[in-house]
DNA sequence: ATTAATTTTTAGTCTAGCCTAAAAATTTTA
DNA sequence: TAAAATTTTTAGGCTAGACTAAAAATTAAT
């Protein structure tokens, strides 16, 4: 039996949420960005269990397989090549792209990949600055670090998101912040953590904590 | 509810059959073409009728509704579109690309689609010579015909074929058939109809009449 | 005009993938 | 450390879309 789209998003979520934690993996973390309830999630999991794709042990959350990994580390590299190809060779801005290559990422043909691969010159990253596995699923290292974490005084440049929601990318559009952007920290306020921020040079403008964290520079 | 891939596969596959007689389309040649027992059909056909895309009596076999046509003009469309993006852009073969453009077809963004046919310079056929519908699903009038059906003596060029199974696709390639040749028939055979075919100014060789009923020229 | 063959529909099942409500396990709080 | 709150699982159910086997309708052949 070939994979489903269904068990294909799950594996691709469970990825995403392991980037950010070496724990195991809960039900309602993965009910969440599924869109499902935790008695589907559990459903799903017990099948991707016997699977081979995912370890789990009821009670104490899920973490991917070998395989299992290898599996989402193919649908994100096919998410973020059709991502760039919709913006760069279609036209879309970045904060439209994300529901087309939800749909895109599961079109299965090895041979489309690797050709779409070389038509878009072999890119490294997407539209939001995230990296594209390779073909054998390793992951460039871009050695990104979010702006809040930026010290004052030292200048990066916009490499990458943290989030690729759309009112996120607007607000970011809206403040002129784009990839490739110069930034430099100001001064960042004690009460809120706000941040004042000079982009390629211009005078500082503000931004919020939460933006700062979202936002990915290159020193 | 969105449209499902089944039902948008049933629709495309009504459609098919529909533009070869003026009939009613039986259960049977829908079960044979969905590669699904004539009972799933049936199912179907009494869904599909409820939800007003077809109109269908039961022993009576089924037929289009206009929102139908408009839905199964929709996918030719994007199927077709995605074939020249593969074959003009992706460097696929003509015998490669029906699979894949079978998933492609089911990617619903208009916007993409509208996007996708200006970056393909707005073709108005497919790889296989088949019309592209326009986004109001208006099919440009070509005017072909079946070599078949030629005279002996006349001149034609190939812009097409009736069928675009791999096997026939590589038998025409093998055959120096392609897209844009000249093609003159210099005899018909009496007793199989097999032709004898001048291809470019070549020599003649000989082609069965099969493949002269599949093959689509332009005089 | 019957009978036989074929086609189509009905009836009953199955699986994938979801749901709700209730029970069980785990974690947090007092 | 016992009670309360939260999380997770189980139990039972639903729909879409397929299937098989049997019944009914249509079509073809005597
Ligand atoms: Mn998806
Ligand atoms: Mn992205
Ligand atoms: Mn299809
Ligand atoms: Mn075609």
């Amino acid at each position: 039996m070939a994979i489903s789209f269904a068990e294909e998003n799950y594996l691709k979520i469970i990825y995403r949420l392991s980037e950010s934690t070496s724990d195991d993996i809960s039900t309602n973390a993965i009910a969440e960005l599924t869109q499902n309830k935790a008695a589907s999630v559990t459903d799903m999991l017990r099948k991707m269990s016997d699977k081979g794709w995912v370890n789990y042990q009821k009670y104490q959350g899920v973490r991917l397989s070998e395989t299992g990994e290898k599996i989402a580390l193919d649908i994100v590299r096919k998410h973020r090549l059709w991502e760039v190809f919709l913006v760069n060779k279609m036209g879309f801005n970045w904060d439209e792209v994300h529901e087309i290559a939800e749909q895109l990422e599961h079109i299965e043909s090895e041979v489309l990949v690797d050709k779409l691969d070389a038509f878009l010159d072999y890119p490294r990253t997407d539209p939001h600055g995230d990296p594209i596995p390779n073909k054998k699923g390793e992951l460039p290292q871009l050695g990104y670090i979010p702006l809040a974490n930026m010290p004052i005084g030292k200048a990066g440049k916009l490499v990458g998101v943290a989030q690729d929601s759309a009112v996120f990318l607007q607000l970011l559009t809206k403040l002129n912040l784009k990839l490739g952007a110069n930034l430099e920290i100001t001064e960042i306020n004690a009460f809120d953590l706000s941040v004042s921020l000079r982009i390629d040079g211009n005078p500082p403008v503000l931004i919020s904590h939460e933006v700062a964290k979202n936002v990915l520079i290159k020193r």
